[in-house]
DNA sequence: TCTGGGGTCCTCCTTCAA
DNA sequence: TCTGTTGAAGGAGGACCC
């Protein structure tokens, strides 16, 4: 999908159309998620510091990332795209490969593009929004493909035309390479992929190891077996905070290890995992960044033990200065416990899934308790209808009044505790009533926030 | 006024047991 | 009993991706 948040927001609020959007952190350390095609014109590009694109594209509307509508979307997109393979390999919510020829889809290269073709028309009647399609012989090649073909377009690169095509490109261009290994290689006088390939296996070992060199030199003779992978299971679960303003107080920082202890504890449990190794990180107030972690007998999904282990490798870390976030993960995953075992071993049997233990809280991440009108959510007004929160603050929300089928609206302000303003679900993007009317068909099922 | 969040994979080093 | 080798596992950090 084409810079999929920002795209989304502007088919769900008319007046953004054509508009300089960015989707990111609106915080004093926010980042840009995405920006609209008018908003990279100035410059803004994703992962940037939002401080630097509000400074580029000052007028620009600037909103808060709405995952659970952008996963709707997604649902729709990897819907469509099963209809054509068993073989649907989603990388993101926006973006995933397919592999044709499983799902006898297409043969050749004109059964290829026409796929492409009616999935791209399919995806703009589904959903109302543009993706880009790229087709190849490998996922790497396919990958190349689609960021040519974007926005709004289709590439296809002929068999046998793939090493010429490949050779003038910057080495940036391969997956895997990026800002270090792009500086490595130049020191090194190699800028293309061509002189990738000229330098040899040996070369490209020795400067980068042997798995990223043996990988590099296979991608510049555009050599990529790696298939197309339906189901990936989860290696890691991890939740992290960067805080507005660093934390000195070391108890404070002790309670947000273990707050999040619980989230992550919570996200492990709804996913029906546990796991053995528990991961602190710690970013300090001079960015330096560092982890510590610690291996348990056996795999537990027990929100005292996380809490507990989180906080004795806590005790390691020198937090003086500041941190300015703190992480809490679990890796060595497994879908038991060690307290499964046990249980097995006495003939009992462990708290069901979904039900926590009496003595322990394992909270559901949520907002506070008062009511936060965050910009581009939606909302509902008793006499003005549907609507979008344009801005906050000082006690009053600003809102203004479209949805995704009417014309620009008009901008009204309200108190923040106006009991007529009430937080709303997103509209679909596309009407498919006869009448005209918006169905639920966009939404799959309205489940977005 | 710098630099998110959730991941994966790789490398290097240390420890420990066979 | 002592020593050297080897491989697995754990731990830390870095690069990369969306």
């Amino acid at each position: 999908m084409d810079a999929f948040f920002a795209q989304a927001e502007q088919a769900s609020k008319p007046s953004l159309r054509g508009k300089a959007v960015v989707v990111g952190g609106l915080g004093p350390r926010g980042v840009v998620s995405t920006a609209s095609y008018e908003a990279r014109a100035f410059g803004v590009h994703s992962a940037m510091p939002m401080a630097q694109a509000r400074r580029l594209a000052p007028h620009a509307a600037y909103l808060v990332p709405r995952f659970a509508f952008y996963r709707s979307i997604s649902e729709q997109v990897m819907g469509l795209l099963r209809t054509l393979s068993p073989l649907v390999e989603p990388l993101s919510l926006d973006e995933a490969y397919v592999d044709l020829e499983a799902g006898q889809a297409a043969w050749d290269a004109d059964s290829a593009e026409r796929v492409g073709r009616k999935l791209r028309a399919d995806i703009r009647a589904v959903t109302g929004l543009t993706g880009s399609v790229g087709l190849a012989a490998s996922k790497m090649l396919a990958k190349i493909a689609s960021e040519q073909a974007k926005p709004d377009g289709l590439v296809l690169i002929p068999p046998g035309t793939e090493r010429d095509l490949l050779a003038p490109m910057p080495v940036r261009t391969l997956p895997g390479v990026g800002p270090a290994t792009q500086n490595h290689l130049r020191r090194a006088g190699i800028h293309t992929v061509g002189e990738l390939a000229e330098a040899g296996e040996d070369e490209l070992v020795r400067l980068l190891g042997k798995a990223h060199g043996h990988a590099l030199y296979a991608m510049a003779l555009a050599h990529d077996e790696r298939p197309v992978v339906a189901e990936r299971e989860a290696k890691s679960v991890s939740v992290e905070d960067t805080y507005d303003v660093d934390i000195h107080d070391r108890l404070r920082v002790g309670l947000e290890v273990r707050r999040l202890a619980d989230r992550c504890v919570g996200r492990l449990r709804a996913a029906g995992l546990s796991g053995r190794t528990i991961v602190l990180k710690v970013r300090r107030y001079d960015f330096s960044t560092l982890t510590r972690s610690e291996t348990l007998r056996g795999p537990t999904d027990d929100v005292a033990v996380v809490r507990e282990a989180a906080a004795r490798l806590l005790d390691a870390v020198d937090t003086t200065g500041g941190v300015r976030l703190l992480g809490v993960g679990v890796t060595g995953l497994a879908d038991y416990t060690q307290e499964d075992l046990f249980a097995q071993a006495a003939g009992g049997q462990r708290t069901p899934p979904g039900e926590e233990p009496a003595d322990e809280t394992v909270p559901e991440p949520s907002g506070p308790a008062e009511r936060q009108w965050r910009a581009g959510h939606d909302v509902r007004h008793e006499e003005y209808g549907h609507g979008w929160v344009q801005g906050s603050g000082l006690g009053r929300v600003t809102v203004r009044f479209e949805t995704p089928h009417s014309a620009p609206g008009r901008v009204r302000t309200f108190l923040v505790d106006d009991p007529a303003l009430q937080p709303a679900e997103p509209l679909p993007l596309v009407c498919t009533g006869p009448s005209g009317a918006p169905e639920d068909a966009g939404l799959g099922g309205g489940t977005a926030a």
